[in-house]
DNA sequence: GTGGTTTTGTATTGATCGGTTCAGAACTTG
DNA sequence: CAAGTTCTGAACCGATCAATACAAAACCAC
């Protein structure tokens, strides 16, 4: 019925969530979004109608994604669940210095994007906070398992320890933007554990 | 000799610290910084010689000032070293929450500079290395005295632990900027210590 | 006061910002 | 092929960006 698309709206939104990662919103200039992309001006505003949405649906993709990938480690039967949280940390720090684009850690978009926009844009701030809910709800889950099963041995309540290794994470990704080495990193993912187990 | 200043270079650059913490460096226009400071953008600029180096000296001020209150919580010899700890993130708990200017946390300027940019800003990268830098080497010294005096039971490494706490205050004050309550956060101070004292 | 120096407010710089317009190329459908 | 629709590229929009120019006002030393 008409003219198609001649690029992948996907790989697109994916160019675009690579640089506002890189970058930050506000840093990052439509220019930038045309350049990392490869379209023209015209194609981005008719196909995401805004700088903003453009970005709301970037960081809704990345968060999806991570979310995803970081059930997937919670949620693997094969191992106690002690051990993956262990896994999930360990995960982190390979995201931190694996694959750096600039030498420097990225850190995390939602991270980020919390720090930039979570006290300024509502819409940013729905849905960090549904991501921040969902990955509280498995972490919470995994953390009751590993205390029915004697692995996580703090009494503690469940949701309190979920939102400890949480904010650990965050703390973990803040540290490595920072500039802290592998090792750094790595040994705040272990102590942190310390406070599971005993 | 000649004309003195109209005003005071500390109260002026207290104001645009404040309005950069609340912004961000890219999101604060010049225009912003003349109405925080109500100055005309020939003092600013005649003061302080770009946006950047009014940011620089802002953050340095910043970074300068929390680290002395934090290392005042530390070094107070009235208390035992664990004691200092728990006091530390007791006061992390506390900026977070009190006296909010819109309702949410601002989190702490150091973090938000280091998400928006060290991996973009040099000197920025440097002074936040800086503090680090210093802020970990009274917490590292703390630590290990509470370790001799049996207050901290971790067999770790004080600079792993040292680490470990800093990575955590940073991931509570992810948490409050990303709407946490303060029950939350405060709980997962709580936990944070249980990794120290196991 | 007067001369010399600095500050200050206003106007303005060129560049870039996010976003729009529009003509014509490109494609599907019939 | 032709009609109808969508996409694309380039020019362009007013607004705003960080920063500057400049002249008048304000002040100190003399």
């Amino acid at each position: 019925m008409a003219r198609p698309r001649q690029f992948d709206e996907d790989r697109a939104l994916d160019a675009a969530m690579r640089t506002f990662w890189e970058c930050g919103y506000e840093a990052t200039s439509t220019q930038d979004l045309c350049t990392a992309t490869g379209l023209g001006r015209s194609s981005i505003y008719n196909t995401f109608r805004s700088k903003r949405e453009l970005f709301a649906r970037s960081l809704a993709r990345y968060l999806d994604t991570m979310a995803e990938a970081q059930d997937a480690v919670l949620e693997d039967t094969s191992r106690p669940p002690a051990q993956r949280v262990r896994a999930l940390l360990d995960k982190i720090v390979s995201d931190e210095f694996d694959h750096r684009p600039h030498g420097r850690s990225l850190g995390c978009l939602g991270v980020n994007s919390t720090v930039e926009l979570a006290a300024r844009d509502p819409e940013a701030a729905r849905l960090l906070d549904r991501d921040a809910a969902r990955r509280l709800r498995t972490l919470s889950a995994v953390i009751a398992a590993g205390q029915r099963d004697g692995s996580i041995a703090s009494t503690r309540g469940s949701d309190a320890l979920a939102r400890y290794v949480n904010a650990v994470i965050g703390g973990m990704r803040i540290a490595a933007q920072g500039g802290a080495d592998r090792a750094a990193v790595q040994s705040v993912a272990d102590t942190a554990l310390d406070a599971l187990t005993s």
